[in-house]
DNA sequence: TTCACATGTTCTCACTCTGTTCTCTAGAAG
DNA sequence: CTTCTAGAGAACAGAGTGAGAACATGTGAA
C-alpha cells in the first residue's frame, strides 16, 4: 500500500529515469515533490524498496534501479471467442470466394476491466449511428478529451450521452448527434463525466 | 440490501480502483456525492465492509479493498467475455446508483458457429445505424427471412447488404436504408442470399 | 595519494492529514 | 409516535509528512 507521495516518488524515478536512462538523486526528488528534506525523501525510498518497487544500491548516488513488474497478462487462449472475419462488403465477391485467414476476437475488442455496457434510451446520438435500444461500452474515466463520446451527468442528476467539447475556460458543451436537439453549455462544475464510450454494438432479431 | 448511497459509494470505489488502481480517500468519496461529511462517509464504507462487499485496512490513508466477488482480474476465461450491463442511459440516475448484478457475455451474445464478421463498406444501410468501417456479425444462410438485412450476393458478382422484401412472386427488392439511394427489384433467381445479419459492432479511438 | 564536498542514511520533533467515533438535526416512511 | 437514513461537524488517535541535525560513505579534483 503506497500513500501518496510514495507513489509521486515511484511514478517521478520512472520518468526520470525513463528520460535520462540513470536514477535521480534524493535531493532531485525533492525538489520534485517541493520539500527540501532528503531525509524524507529516503524514508519513502525506504517504503518502496520494502514495498518491493524497486531495489537500491546502499550508499551510491542514484542507486535507484526499478523492479521488473508483473506481466500484463500471460496467457489466455480463448480462440473460443473469435470470429472469422472475412473482409470487407460490397468488395464484389461472394462471400466463399473470401480467404479468411483473420479472425475477430470479441473480447479483444471490448473487455477490460474498468468497462461497463450501458443500454442506450433516447435518440440523441442517432447522427452518430448510436440508436435508441443500443448498448455502448463504456471505460470509466472522471476526464474526456474533447470530441469524445462521453457519459455525463449533468448536476447530479442526469444522466446523458453526449460529444463532448471542451472550451477550455471552465465551461464546456455537451452536443447531441442529432439536428432536432440543441447543444447545451455548462460551467464544468455542473458535468461530471462518468465515462468515455469506447465501443458500440446491436443485435438484431 | 445496499442504500442508494451505500451503492453509489460502493460503485464510486469500484470505478475509482478501476481508473487509479489504489482507493479514493474519504474526503474524495465525500465530493463525489456531493457531501462534504467524512463521518458520514465512513458509515457507508463501515456498512459496506458489515455486508461483505469491501475489506478496510483500519487507520490507514486509501485502505479499501474490493473483496473477490468482484473479479478484478477475472481467471476464467468464460468470465472474461462478461461485461457488467449497469442500465439504461437517460434514466435520470447516475450510473452508481444502478445496482448491477448483470453481466453481458458478448461471446453469448455473438459468437456461434456458423456466423462471421464483414467489415462495413459504403453508406446503404446508414439509416439504420449501420455506418461505413461498421462490423457487422452475419449468420451464414441461404435463406432469409422477409425485412431480414442480408449480405445478398447480386448475379453472382456483386455483394451487398440491403433489407430484405420477398414479394412472393418470384422478385425481391433490396431496400438500402438510405434516401439517396435507389431500391431495386431483382428477380429472385438473380439474387443469392449468403447470409442475415444478426449484430453489429463498432469501436471508438 | 589526500581532502573537501556531495550524497546517502538515520534520527527526532512538530505538525498535518486521514480515518474513526460521536452527537445533533432533519426528513421520510410506516 | 417510532424507526431508519442522511448530512454536518466536533473531537480524537494514529499514520504520514517535512525540517533539519548529525553522521557515514562515496566522488572528484588537486
Amino acid at each position: 500500500m503506497l500513500t501518496d507521495r510514495q507513489r509521486q516518488t515511484l511514478n517521478f524515478i520512472r520518468s526520470y529515469l525513463g528520460e535520462n536512462g540513470y536514477a535521480p538523486k534524493l535531493k532531485e526528488i525533492a525538489d520534485h515533490l517541493g520539500i527540501t528534506s532528503r531525509g524524507t525523501v529516503h524514508r519513502y525510498i525506504r517504503a518502496l524498496e520494502d514495498g518491493g518497487h524497486i531495489t537500491v544500491m546502499r550508499d551510491h548516488a542514484r542507486g535507484i534501479k526499478l523492479k521488473d513488474t508483473e506481466p500484463e497478462r500471460p496467457d489466455s487462449p480463448e480462440d473460443e471467442a473469435a470470429l472469422p472475419l472475412l473482409g470487407r462488403i460490397a468488395a464484389g465477391l461472394p462471400i466463399e470466394a473470401i480467404e479468411h485467414n483473420e479472425t475477430i476476437n470479441l473480447n479483444d475488442f471490448f473487455v477490460r476491466p474498468g468497462r461497463f455496457v450501458l443500454r442506450v434510451q433516447g435518440d440523441s446520438m442517432i447522427e452518430d449511428g448510436i440508436f435508441d435500444g443500443d448498448m455502448v461500452i463504456v471505460e470509466s474515466s472522471s476526464t474526456a478529451r474533447d470530441n469524445e463520446i462521453v457519459v455525463a451527468l449533468i448536476d447530479r442528476e442526469e444522466a446523458t450521452l453526449k460529444r463532448l467539447q471542451n472550451h477550455g475556460d471552465g465551461s464546456i458543451t455537451l452536443m447531441p448527434a442529432n439536428a432536432s436537439m440543441q447543444p447545451f453549455r455548462y460551467s464544468a462544475e455542473r458535468v461530471q463525466i462518468q465515462g468515455i464510450v469506447v465501443g458500440q454494438f446491436r443485435t438484431y432479431q
